[in-house]
DNA sequence: CCACCCATGTAACTAGTTACATGATTTC
DNA sequence: GAAATCATGTAACTAGTTACATGGGTGG
């Protein structure tokens, strides 16, 4: 499991209650990881009942507000985890899937699904580049930040690949919807 | 939920048992779409119960095989399916979540899982590059096929830029280790 | 005083993985 | 006759999602 490992990453950088962690992983470190704030609790509690981090009850305003921070155990977790080895993820994209579909019983229409997710990738590369700017350049260049943006340029490389694929796709579609929809109005 | 959609479309191309999707999942397919033996036998199940597909036991051998084809309101499931609209998925991958983790407790010497993640890559690339040339090269252009080698068109982007994402990251690493591993944490 | 944000959770469900199990058929 | 492969499943667990719930603090 990552989820709890990445939690402790974000603790490591800063300590900060549940909540912080769930509006930091939706904001920037959600380029890499994503959580639900129900998600995070759990964790939250399994590893400190693990022993791999600590909370306080950070309160001088009546809130239930608990500061966690990450113990030596979950340091040494976070060593052993980060160590192993496993084999790279896939692409597992749904649409894909409806793609299939559209080529075996369609034509389906999924242009508009395609000019969705084009505006969807344009707008995470106009995010992911505020931050390149905002964090990354024009900054020190110690170890962590070059790792740390080299990341987010996978992110970057990622979004800009769909973009380019998802356009070439809309284009396919819309040729060959083209060449069949006029002449012969049987379908549609 | 994909994966029943992913095996009903599937079995529109072709009817077959659990066993045969089992193994076309594991190798064509999977470049889009993944799943063990075990989530497709239950999803068969599902699917005959639902009235999706139907299995006739095509037994003159007596083993228990049979072969499973989509009915009529599993097309009209698919179809409905298909038209539907969702957010593209996230890059989610667990070594983000160890490089930024060697980025705050580092190094961890994740060169080596660098490494390997560059052979698996690389792996895809030629495996992906046989069925391009088998399935989609020099074969009528249909409709379905262009639309299909579109789809592994961006198997093969995504996974020539992780390989070349992997080796950018590689060579930071080697660079960052051969400044600050020796004695003195400065330089040499 | 009402709406919105802060801050925490529980419960139930869905999807996916791992481990285990069984028997038949083919191949060496 | 042993090993590999064909062919099917059950059981238990883990991870992730969706829906629901609660109560305090802040700004207009």
């Amino acid at each position: 499991m990552s989820l709890p490992h990445a939690l402790m990453v974000s603790l490591v950088e800063r300590p900060c209650s549940g909540y912080d962690l769930a509006r930091r992983f939706e904001k920037t470190i959600g380029y890499f990881w994503r959580a639900s704030h129900q998600q995070i609790y759990r964790e939250l509690g399994r590893m400190e009942a693990a022993g791999w981090i600590y909370s306080t009850a950070d309160d001088q305003s009546n809130t239930g507000r608990r500061t966690y921070q990450v113990q030596s155990a979950g340091l040494n977790e976070l060593k052993r985890w980060a160590s192993q080895t496993d084999d790279p993820v896939m692409l597992r994209d749904p649409f894909f899937v409806r793609l299939r579909a559209d080529a075996m019983i369609g034509p389906l229409g999924l242009q508009d699904e395609l000019r969705h997710r084009i505006a969807h990738h344009q707008l995470k590369l106009d995010t992911y580049a505020i931050i390149e700017q905002h964090d990354f350049l024009n900054r020190p260049q110690t170890r962590a930040i070059q790792i740390q943006h080299q990341i987010l340029k996978a992110g970057i490389l990622y979004e800009r690949n769909m973009l380019a694929w998802s356009q070439q796709m809309l284009d396919l579609l819309n040729q060959l919807d083209q060449t069949h929809t006029p002449s012969h109005p049987s379908e549609r």
